[in-house]
DNA sequence: TTGAAAGCGGTACCAC
DNA sequence: GTGGTACCGCTTTCAA
């Protein structure tokens, strides 16, 4: 579909001029006469000419969209960072394309054809669960196309990321609950190939460790589809609660997670914070409407969005320029509410 | 940016064949022979040759993306419409654009604009709480965009139109409230000139017209940015419960104006449902986690999507020939939970 | 069956 | 300052 309405040689053609001083004349070129560039811009105001995008980027080999990797739109954490890099994306004139993987790697590279056919100028990245490495990410890099991976970012590239503070949120998470007395803590995360769960696993350990308590091994579950599938969240839990010394308190690593632990318990009877205490990494718009209000550790995902689209367009625009790798490292929010704060002391 | 490997022409310089030979033989054209079809794919192949579609869609005036504008991605229900445009834009080979309009006209517009300067074959649109009319779109619906609403539509385009049964749904939610005993139902709502926001209010009308009572018009709230400012819900809210004889019930038109009034009545110290009952358009993903769980109307939005996407799709591959606009109301369903049960009758 | 060449809409180099 | 023209990568008509 064309909605073109005129083109450069049309005009060219009513004002009796060459295509090119018509095109200098659109773009404000220093050297046109002020009456010819009025007259251009005169006609092409009245006729109503508009550019066609898609043979300036053919001509220019720039598109002014960046890409946008993710694994889903429709998850309160990911839809604020879509609205961070509108927000900077738009006012520096470039259209965002967001493109789903729902954690398949498969999809992923489908999405980076997709994309990169359509001569994208920059990409930004969140890697599915199943993707390990950067394999199928090299070829762009090495042809020259700017990537920016955030939250879920993937070693071996060198370019900039943009990411929580997934240790540190971990941390002072479980820290939390070993204060309110819970001792089993189980943690329901994604696979552990993902940095990402590494980071957290590690800030789990910590706290333990400072503690002065041993990490169970078995209150570990590792969802491999990051919690996108509601079933296997309930194995986990299945798993969990068929323990002989079960978890006193869950530590989910994402929305899903956490809402899908939230039903699971609601449902078996479990009362929180008597019986299980509930927390998780999660962005949801109003924890405190939930019964009982949620515990969170919150991302500052807005700022995400921001961060790694001004890089990535710092990148776009400095095309040629040497740049040193940036690893963006956000601070994260520990909300206490009444899901892991028990009353008596275990 | 372009992340070509090799063009057409080389493949040409590299197999002493003409251009058009290797277009045709790339396309699976009938008229090729097959040695030459076979020495063509395999040398792209080899060298991972990706056709530019940029170049195809200057030339062939379609770009197989189709457009989207809706007023904010982080929504619950548009995102579940969005992964249903895409669950069949995907399928038939069509990369979605998604653009956002934050319940601004003058975004709309622009966004109009940048979808269709880049082509795209069609567009999906749910208007605006500014737009009053379709004057914007005429423009490109007269050269030719197929063009189809969804959710918010608006009148004055002989064209495919996809939305929920707003009129059922808000009668049958007002006729659960009268019949638990509410009398005095509050309607927290979009500006009257959208059609979505009639249709409510005729559902609404008509609950209490078959309860033979009157609606109170002070009763009735409508929210300049549909609820998209939070202050606009909570003023609303204040001079509701300023009035000498305050709600007795809430019933909120979105997720947002749910959400806000849900916080608002929290923050006020009313008891839900003992005070105030509260119910709501509404797509959250675990409306019975609220505290109390919440009465809603569901709107089937993966299915939303899914039509849309269907009904654009088809017209655009049918280009010239002539349509029916077809009028797709898909039926919505009430959930009752606690928010709305009163136990004693007023 | 294959090739030559024009053209989609714009840009930019090179002349004048 | 302005015009002529080649070219971006691909498609397609027309000829051979």
């Amino acid at each position: 579909m064309n909605i073109q309405s005129i083109t450069i040689k049309d005009i060219a053609k009513a004002l009796n001029l060459s295509y090119s001083t018509v095109s200098r004349a659109l773009k404000g070129s220093y050297q046109i006469s002020e009456p010819v560039r009025e007259k251009v811009l005169a006609y092409a105001r009245e006729h109503n000419y508009r550019p066609n995008l898609l043979a300036q980027s053919l001509k220019n080999k720039n598109s002014r969209c960046i890409g946008v990797v993710l694994c889903t739109i429709p998850n309160s954490f990911l839809g604020e960072v879509i609205n961070g890099i509108e927000s900077i994306a738009s006012s520096k004139g470039y259209l965002v394309i967001i493109t789903q993987t729902n954690e398949s790697l498969e999809n992923e590279k489908k999405a980076l054809d997709q994309l990169t056919m359509r001569a994208i100028d920059g990409l930004l990245i969140s890697v599915s669960t199943e993707t390990r490495d950067v394999k199928h990410l090299e070829p762009y890099h090495e042809r020259g196309l700017p990537i920016v991976f955030f939250d879920r970012i993937c070693a071996g590239l060198p370019t900039h990321l943009v990411q929580s503070d997934n240790e540190g949120g971990a941390f002072e998470l479980t820290k939390h609950l070993l204060d309110q007395g819970y001792k089993r803590i189980a943690h329901i995360t994604s696979p552990t190939h993902l940095a990402m769960t590494q980071e957290r696993l590690k800030g789990y350990r910590r706290a333990y460790r400072e503690a002065g308590l041993s990490v169970k091994e078995d209150l570990l579950k590792h969802c491999a589809h990051g919690g996108a599938i509601v079933a296997e969240v309930e194995q986990a839990l299945d798993e969990l609660f068929s323990l002989p010394e079960p978890p006193d308190a869950i530590l989910a690593a994402s929305d899903r997670m956490t809402q899908s632990s939230f039903q699971y318990l609601r449902r078996t009877g479990k009362n929180i914070p008597e019986d299980v205490a509930l927390a998780g990494f999660s962005n949801f718009s109003a924890p405190e409407l939930f019964s009982p209000a949620l515990t969170t550790v919150v991302q500052d995902a807005f700022e995400m969005g921001k961060r790694a689209a001004g890089l990535l367009i710092e990148r776009i625009e400095k095309k040629h320029k040497p740049f040193d790798p940036e690893k963006i490292v956000l601070p994260v929010q520990l909300q206490v509410r009444a899901s892991t704060q028990q009353t008596i002391t275990k």
